[in-house]
DNA sequence: ATGGCTTACAAAGTAAGA
C-alpha cells in the first residue's frame, strides 16, 4: 500500500480552489496539506473537494492571514485533530491529524512565520517571533509530543531554506531572511529534537539545487530560476525509509494566477 | 534588479508575504 502526501502553500485557498482541484485530480494525492489558506474558519471551500472524493478536511483558519488545512481522501482517527497555538498567538499555524489502522501515523502541517525583512531579533519583532516559534517547536518535540508507538510525518511551509543548494545563491542569501545561519541552526535543532528525517533530500542529493518557491517579483521566474526550498517533508526514520518517490511540481508555478509556492509530493509504502 | 508583485480587506491605501 502506498500513501501519497502533498504540501502546498496556496496563498488563498478560495482564490485558487480551481488550482487545488486540478492538482488533486492530476496528481492524486491521498492527503494534501495547505498553508496560507487566508480563509476564516467555517468558510473553507469544502464542496468541490468533497466532489473529488476528499471528504475529510481539518481546517484551522482565520480572517485575512495565515491558516492551515488538511484535505484527505482517507478518514482521520476519531478526535485526532489538534491545532497547537505557538508563541501565545491564535494565528493558525499548525494542525495535525492521525491516519492509519495498524500503525498510526500522525501528520503535522506547519506554517512557520516568514520573519520580515531584517534578520535581527532586537529590532525586528517578526524575526524574533520566527526564532521563538522554532524554539517552541524544538521544546515541544524534545518533550516527546509524539505518542509512543506513533510514527510521524511533518510537512509545511517552514520558511527556511537550510542547505547551500536550497537557494539560488548561498553567498548572496546568507544575510537574507530564510537562509541566515541563526534560522538554519534553529531548524536543525527542531529536526533533531523530533528525530525527523528530511525526506526531500533523501531523494535529491544535497549538492543539487532544489526549490519550492519563486518570487512574484521576478520578471521571468522560470528564466531567472532564483528559487528557494521553503517547503519541506520530514518523517520519522521508519516512515522516511519507506519513501519511494518525491516530486516537486515546478510546473504549477506557471499555471494561471499561480501561488508563489508549488506542491511537493512524497510517496510512502505504508499500510494505511 | 530579491523585489520591480500579489494577496486580503467594512475597498483606498495599508499590511503582509519572503
Amino acid at each position: 500500500m502506498s500513501l501519497r502526501v502533498a504540501t502546498w502553500n496556496i496563498n488563498s485557498v478560495r482564490l485558487r480552489i480551481d488550482n487545488v482541484c486540478r492538482f488533486l485530480q492530476e496528481w492524486q494525492p491521498d492527503v494534501l496539506c495547505l498553508q496560507e489558506t487566508k480563509c476564516p474558519q467555517g468558510q473553507f471551500p469544502s464542496a468541490p473537494l468533497r466532489d473529488l472524493g476528499f471528504g475529510h478536511i481539518a481546517e484551522h483558519g482565520q480572517k485575512g492571514y495565515h491558516g492551515v488545512a488538511i484535505v484527505s481522501r482517507l478518514p482521520f482517527h476519531e478526535n485526532s485533530q489538534h491545532s497547537r497555538a505557538f508563541c501565545g498567538k491564535g494565528d493558525c499555524r499548525h494542525v495535525s491529524i492521525t491516519l492509519g489502522r495498524d500503525r498510526p501515523v500522525t501528520l503535522h502541517n506547519f506554517y512557520v512565520p516568514a520573519g520580515g525583512d531584517e534578520p535581527d531579533a532586537s529590532i525586528n519583532e517578526k524575526f524574533d517571533h520566527k526564532l521563538k516559534f522554532l524554539d517552541e517547536m524544538d521544546g515541544w518535540f524534545a518533550k516527546g509530543s509524539q505518542k509512543s508507538g506513533h510514527e510521524g510525518i511533518l510537512v509545511g511551509d517552514l520558511n527556511i531554506a537550510p542547505l547551500e543548494h536550497d537557494v539560488w545563491s548561498h553567498k548572496d542569501l546568507l544575510k537574507v531572511v530564510s537562509h541566515t545561519p541563526i534560522e538554519t541552526r534553529g531548524l536543525d535543532r527542531v529536526q533533531a529534537a523530533g528525530k525527523w528525517v528530511d525526506v526531500m533530500r533523501q531523494h535529491v542529493p544535497a549538492d543539487q539545487k532544489l526549490y519550492t518557491w519563486w518570487s512574484y517579483r521576478a520578471k521571468d521566474w522560470d528564466a531567472a530560476n532564483r528559487g528557494r526550498r521553503l517547503d519541506h517533508i520530514w518523517a520519522t526514520a521508519p516512515v522516511a525509509k519507506s519513501s519511494s518517490r518525491l516530486e516537486v511540481v515546478r510546473d504549477a508555478r506557471g499555471w494561471k494566477q499561480p501561488s508563489d509556492h508549488v506542491p511537493v509530493i512524497a510517496d510512502f509504502d505504508l499500510e494505511v
